[in-house]
DNA sequence: CTGAATCCGAAACGATACTG
DNA sequence: CAGTATCGTTTCGGATTCAG
């Protein structure tokens, strides 16, 4: 007999990690900065996310909002007029990742230097192995 | 007149964002499940872990283990002989990491079904729209 | 058994130009 | 102002085959 949780594992065998749909869900190149943006900042336009966020091109932040919008992360305010506006705030939803953000970013001050000079030491052993 | 936050953020735009590196190194669709699988197991065979990850590649598994490596967060042990024999481990600084996994986790728990409701409504919404 | 080598397709990201 | 449309590039993951 099966448990439910082995159903679960045996038809999504990569789910015997069970944080690996928050990860696809959370975490990006863009979607962490835009959550991290719109949790400090409050309510932002879309030509101003754009510029703090600095390189991202109006393609890729309407994707990605579109994404965040739709996992109710994000909210989405359209003000029709001339010029249109329209306003971005996180969620309720996308709020309750603040702790994680904070624990996450905790773990980055104590420890990003160290994966640094991990790199570091690997790529020093790397060209030592080649002049051999 | 520029703070020097203001000039950190124009010469790095995207470090915005504090988080973005650690992004970056710890989470892609099978980084997380290996680590989050080599800190429950301890040491672990190339094999047994390509098993309990379910539907991972060799060359993936290959390709992610030895980033890890590079970074640090994962150390390997060669046992030569035949057949071959290499155990994988989770680092110190890979296990630091166990506390934002936890709170992953528990976000997890307590979210997820949210975002998979928000989806649902989403696409409810979308398909009213299709049809007007 | 542990991968390395190769090839491939999909998806993410990016540059540019244009529109209501 | 806030996107959309197009296109090209890059990166990631996946399938398969082969080798020490």
């Amino acid at each position: 007999m099966n448990t439910d949780i082995e159903v679960l594992r045996d038809s999504h065998p990569e789910e015997a990690c069970p944080i690996g749909p928050v990860v696809e869900i959370v975490f990006s190149r863009w979607t962490t900065p835009i959550l991290w943006t719109l949790n400090e900042s409050g309510s932002l336009r879309f030509g101003e996310l754009e510029r703090r966020l600095g390189s991202i091109t109006p393609k890729v932040l309407t994707d990605t909002l579109r994404k965040l919008e739709r996992d109710g992360l994000v909210l989405r305010t359209s003000h029709p007029g001339i010029p249109a506006r329209v306003e971005y705030e996180i969620s309720e939803l996308g709020r309750s990742l603040s702790g994680v953000f904070q624990v996450l970013a905790t773990w980055s001050d104590g420890n990003l230097d160290k994966v640094r000079q991990a790199r570091a030491d690997y790529e020093e052993r790397d060209l030592a192995r080649m002049r051999r």
